[in-house]
This record gives C-alpha cells, sequence and structure tokens, in this order.
DNA sequence: TTGACAAACTAATTAGATTAGTTTATAAAT
DNA sequence: ATTTATAAACTAATCTAATTAGTTTGTCAA
C-alpha cells in the first residue's frame, strides 16, 4: 500500500483543520482521515494516537512562530525589534488560531518541544538584549513580555473584549507603555 | 427519590473535583456522579450535560472572583487597589486552578455570564477611574491590564515559565511597570 | 390515602478513540 | 522474473464517555 503519506502531511493537514475550526477539540480523527482519504486506524500508523497527534501539532506552531520571529526580527533592534516581534506573534495567532494555545502547554514535555521553546525564549532574550537587560533582570522582564502577548492574543481570539474600540490601537498602547517602562 | 442534592451542589462538587484535576478536560461525569453518590444519567435532573455544567462552572467562577475582587478593592484606591486586584486575581487563579481558564471563553454567551462578566469590568473600570481615566483611554487600559493579568496566570498555571527566578517576583515587577505607564 | 412530581434508576444508543489482526502494494534481493 | 520483507493500508472488535429513553420510587400536598 506505501502511498506517499508522510507524518508530515498529516501534521499540516490536522493544522490545517484545527485552524479553520478556531478550535483544537473539535478536531476528530474521523475528519482529519476522511480529508487524507484513509480510514482512522490508517493514522496510527503516522502519529501515536490523539495524543501524540497534538505532540506533533505543539512542535509544528512552536516551529512555525520560530522561524517567522527570527525572520521579522532580522537586522532589527530595541523598540523596532520588539514591535515587530510583537506584531508578528499577533500575526501568528490570528493565522493559527485553532494550534496556538498549544504553544503555552509546556507541562509535560518532550526534548523537542523544549529545544524550540528555549530557542524562542532565546530571540526574545536578544530583544531585550538591545534594551541592555540582562541576566535575571532580562529574565524577569521575558516572563512579562511573554504574558503580554498572550494574554492579549488570547483574550483577543476567545472573543473576551468588548466591541466598539479598535484591537490593534489597544494592543499598540499596550507594548508602547511596556517598551516605555523597560527604556533606560 | 427527592433528595437533598441541588444543582448548587453540583456545581460546587464539580469545581472542587476540576480543581484537584487541575484541568477540566479531566473531569467526567461518571467521577462526579460517583462523588455525588449517583449514577450518570441522574446528574441531567440538574444541569444540562457536559455542556450545561460547564456554563454552570463558569458562572460559578466568575461569581467567586467578582466578589474577591469587591472585598479586595473595598476603600482602595490608586496603586493599592489596583496592586490589590492584581494579587487577588493570581490568588483566584492558584485557587482554581481547573476552572480558572472558563472566565476568558466568552464567545457562546447566555445573559448570566455577560452580567457577572461586565460586573468585573466595571470593577477594573473603577481602579482607572481612580488613577484619571476615563472613556477610550481607560478602554484600552482595561485591555492592557487584563492581558496581562491573565497572561501571566496562565503562562503560570500551564508551566510555561522556566523555574529559577520568584514567580511572585515577577509579576510584581510587571504589574509596576504597568503602573508606573498609566500612572499621571 | 391517593395522586402528582421530582429525582433517582436501568438499559440502550451514539460518538469517538484505540487495539488486534489481516491484506496489499512497493521495492529490494535472488 | 520471482520471491520476500515491510510499511501502510484495511476491517472488525473493544473501550470509554456522554447522552437519551423509559421506568421506578420517595415525598409532599390535596
Amino acid at each position: 500500500m506505501a502511498r506517499d503519506l508522510t507524518k508530515e502531511k498529516v501534521v499540516a493537514t490536522a493544522a490545517e483543520l484545527a485552524n479553520k475550526l478556531g478550535d483544537i477539540q473539535q478536531l476528530k480523527l474521523k475528519d482529519l482521515a476522511a480529508r487524507l482519504k484513509i480510514k482512522v486506524p490508517s493514522l496510527y500508523n503516522h502519529v501515536k494516537g490523539l495524543d501524540g497527534l497534538v505532540h506533533a501539532l505543539r512542535v509544528h506552531a512552536l516551529r512555525i512562530l520560530e522561524e517567522e520571529l527570527r525572520n521579522v526580527m532580522a537586522g532589527k533592534t530595541g523598540r523596532d525589534a520588539l514591535m515587530s516581534a510583537a506584531d508578528s506573534y499577533r500575526a501568528f495567532a490570528h493565522q493559527n488560531p485553532g494550534i496556538y494555545p498549544l504553544i503555552i502547554q509546556a507541562k509535560g514535555i518532550d526534548a523537542e518541544t523544549e529545544k524550540v521553546s528555549r530557542d524562542i525564549l532565546t530571540l526574545f532574550l536578544l530583544i531585550l538584549g538591545s534594551f541592555g537587560l540582562e541576566g535575571d533582570e532580562a529574565l524577569h522582564t521575558v516572563r512579562g513580555l511573554r504574558s503580554l502577548l498572550h494574554g492579549f492574543v488570547s483574550l483577543e481570539l476567545a472573543g473576551g473584549f468588548a466591541l466598539g474600540l479598535e484591537l490593534t490601537d489597544s494592543f499598540e498602547r499596550l507594548l508602547s507603555t511596556f517598551i516605555d517602562g523597560i527604556e533606560p
């Protein structure tokens, strides 16, 4: 039977489906299998069940985010770099509403997930370094930055903000306030 | 059979169980029924299935948070009020890790949920008012505040922060930075 | 004492994930 | 060209969880 289906295609299709649904809980193996034109048990040749799929989707999401952040940051420093990274983070969440929430669930972690997470952290620390932040100071600050980014986009995705006010304005003000607070 | 079991007891027990498990996904009707010493279908006399239970838990969570915020804010203004509210928000999340995440999922809302959500928003706006913030300015700021609170506690609960640095220190620095940014 | 009703029960159904065991297409080795 | 090994498909069966249907029972009010 050896078809040209790979684990990568399975994961990419699952990501597409999850993002279209907007919620990973609604992604069913039945639908994924149908989309791939195979039967459900055949999925197990590629991923270790639903748990394995979710793990793979998490790594997939982290990799995309890492790459986008790295690209957009290239050659920038300070406020410019931070603003670009923040916009890119938010855009990633908008484009991947289904799998976005996976990137923070880092509880039972495998080595691969940890590595990509650490790479992303390093990118943020690089930006903060260009503000002159080092050591514990930088670590506290990166926690703050991640909090505000994750908090804003997840509230936004969940429809948690009332209407009537530009979301992008709110986001840029929040970042401005934060940057003003960390600038020397 | 008319026992002394009420919807309130069902919901309170479900909240307990969810918080002990630390994740609402792991709350099974089987376990809830067992804890209440009834069979699973009997739960349907009190809540409309799992969906109804989750709705009730969301309102339950929002009510607890609203009351705790209101209590802790009583008689305080400015920095003092904001710090107390923030600590109380974070403490609520720590004490209710299972049901905490429900409070931001405000997508398909009923009137009751909306009301309590709005009450909480009003409390935050009250605090910001004591900083002299009004109108759109206040609304943008409250979005920022909610973002940073939700982002921090959800990352913290998900184990998303690396070890080795006091979480409470990070939280207080973040709040300080934010408050410095909104003070006149 | 009876009748209505709320709240319990058992039994059956549905949805979804998973496991067991079988078949088949490809590709390498004879 | 034939055989053989293997990966990847399949069908069938099982398990868990939620839900629905239909029945029984305890309490309270007439």
